[in-house]
DNA sequence: ATTTGTTTAACTCGTT
DNA sequence: AACGAGTTAAACAAAT
C-alpha cells in the first residue's frame, strides 16, 4: 500500500512534527502547560490541503500523503478521521482550486495527485485562513457564453515539448495529462535543481521554515494574545483593511482573525456525544484559551535535511 | 472490501 | 433575511 515514489522509507520527507503527545509522555515534570495538542487548527480544510501540497517538493500529493500530512502535524486530526477525512475529499473535488493530474505509467500508486489550480493564487491572503473572500471558481459558464472575457487561448505553439502544466480542463472529465515527465526521474523525488521559473508567489503557509529546520508560525500566537484584535470581526477584510492600520504588509504583525472563536469545537471534548444538533449550546468565550498554540507549533520539521 | 472521487444536500456561521 | 464560504453526512461510481 504505501505510496509510489514516497518510498516511507524516507521520512525524511515528512514533519514527524512535534508529536508530544503520543509515547512522549512519560518525561515531563510540569504541572503548567495543558495540553494543547488537540485544539482545532485555525484554518480550513482547503487551507489545510493547500498548506500540504505546497510545503511538498512537487506540490503535488496524494490524497492519503494529504492525509498524512495533516495527521503528523496537528494532533487534532488524529480523532474522528473518518470524518474530517471525508470532508477533504469533498473539498478537492468541490473545489476548483484543487486539480486531480493522473500518475504517470502505472505506479503502484492509489490515486491521483492533487495539484493547486496555477490561477487559484494566494487564496487566503489576508492571513484568512478560515474563509475566503472568494471562492475560486474556473469560468464555467455554459448555459451562455458570455464572452466578456477576452481571455485569449494562446496555446497550441509548442507540440514538440509539452508543458507539464496543462491539466486544467474545464471541469467535465478529467484532466488527462498524465504527469508525463515531470519530476519523476530522481530517485529521491525532489529534483535538485531549484528553479525559479514560477512565480514568486508562495504566501500561505503561515509556518515558516527556518534555515535550521524549524516549523514555526508566522501570523498566530506570539502577539495574538493581547491585542489588538479583541472585539473585531475575524473576516471582513473590508473593515479590517480600510482601517488606518493597514498596509502592513512588511513583516510585522500580518493581521489574521484572531482565531479566538473558532467554529466551536470545544477544546478537548472527552467523549461527549454532542450529537444535539439543537441550537447552540454554551457558546462562552472560553475563558481559558490563554495559551492555544502557544508554541506548539515550533517545532523541528525535517530531521535534517 | 477498502480506498478514492464525485455529487447532493442540509447545516453552521460571519458578513451585508 | 439573504448570501456565501465552509463543514458534515451520505449515497454512490470507480479504481485498486
Ligand atoms: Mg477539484
Amino acid at each position: 500500500m504505501g505510496g509510489p515514489s514516497a518510498s516511507p522509507a524516507s521520512s525524511s520527507a515528512y514533519p514527524l512534527g512535534y508529536c508530544q503527545a503520543e509515547t512522549e509522555f512519560q518525561r515531563d515534570p510540569r504541572p503548567y502547560r495543558r495540553n494543547y495538542s488537540h485544539a482545532k487548527p485555525p484554518y480550513s480544510y482547503i487551507s489545510l490541503i493547500t498548506m500540504a501540497i505546497q510545503q511538498s517538493p512537487n506540490k503535488m500529493m496524494t490524497l492519503n500523503e494529504i492525509y498524512q500530512w495533516i495527521i503528523d502535524l496537528f494532533p487534532y486530526y488524529r480523532q474522528n478521521q473518518q470524518r474530517w477525512q471525508n470532508s477533504i475529499r469533498h473539498s478537492l473535488s468541490f473545489n476548483d482550486c484543487f486539480v486531480k493530474v493522473p500518475r504517470s505509467p502505472e505506479k503502484p500508486g492509489k490515486g491521483s495527485y492533487w495539484t493547486l489550480h496555477p490561477d487559484s493564487g494566494n487564496m487566503f491572503e489576508n492571513g484568512c485562513y478560515l474563509r475566503r473572500q472568494k471562492r475560486f471558481k474556473c469560468e464555467k459558464s455554459r448555459t451562455e457564453d458570455s464572452e466578456k472575457k477576452k481571455l485569449a487561448n494562446l496555446e497550441d505553439e509548442n507540440s514538440s515539448s509539452q508543458s507539464p502544466k496543462n491539466a486544467i480542463n474545464r471541469g467535465d472529465t478529467d484532466s488527462s495529462v498524465a504527469i508525463s515527465q515531470l519530476n519523476m526521474a530522481s530517485p529521491v523525488g525532489i529534483s535538485p535543481n531549484s528553479e525559479h521559473g514560477g512565480s514568486s508567489l508562495q504566501l500561505l503557509y503561515p509556518m515558516s521554515l527556518s534555515s535550521d529546520g524549524y516549523l514555526c508560525m508566522v501570523g498566530e500566537d506570539a502577539q495574538m494574545k493581547h491585542e489588538q484584535f479583541a472585539g473585531r470581526r475575524p473576516f471582513s477584510i473590508t473593515q479590517l483593511m480600510s482601517s488606518e492600520n493597514a498596509q502592513t504588509y512588511s513583516s510585522k504583525t500580518d493581521m489574521c482573525p484572531t482565531t479566538d472563536h473558532l467554529p466551536h469545537y470545544q477544546n478537548y471534548t472527552p467523549d461527549y456525544h454532542n450529537m444535539t444538533p439543537s441550537k447552540n449550546l454554551m457558546d462562552m468565550p472560553s475563558s481559558s484559551d490563554a495559551g492555544y498554540y502557544s508554541n506548539v507549533y515550533s517545532r523541528p520539521i525535517l530531521s535534517s535535511l
